[in-house]
DNA sequence: GCATTGACTAGGG
DNA sequence: GCCCTAGCCAATG
């Protein structure tokens, strides 16, 4: 473990960002497999108030997006997201992602 | 401690 | 295909 640089605030929020850098680069997960990986199924908004504190600058919350395949948000700088995904070999349309469900990650979970 | 917000999700029109 | 509504959980003021 390389050690968490911030302190989490809630066990909830270690346990996200625990999930979220796992993400292997070219692959992406939804907030809702985020937060069934965590624990907490359901709970995909609260991963996305996780996200927008970022209380890890080591995750790659960039690789992060919606159920629908659409980035979601980036604290208002999606055309960020947009290079960060684009730059990971993924096809990102205008806000959404074309191959989502080929790679979309859901913890090496067989599906 | 209550009310509001936020990068969500699923369902119905 | 898109828009609106209800439900969901955590963080913030």
């Amino acid at each position: 473990m390389d050690g968490f640089y911030n302190l989490p605030v809630s066990d909830f929020t270690e346990r996200v960002i625990r999930v979220v850098r796992r993400i292997p680069p070219g692959r992406v997960a939804t907030y809702g497999d985020v937060a069934e990986l965590a624990g907490y199924p359901g709970a995909a908004r609260a991963v996305g108030t996780v996200m927008r504190r970022c209380s890890s600058r080591d995750v790659p919350c960039h690789r992060v997006v919606s159920a629908g395949g659409t980035l979601g948000g980036y604290g208002g700088n999606l055309e960020l997201k947009r290079a960060l995904l684009r730059a990971e070999s993924l096809v990102v349309g205008r806000n959404r992602i074309r191959n989502f469900a080929r790679v979309r990650w859901q913890g090496k979970k067989r599906g």
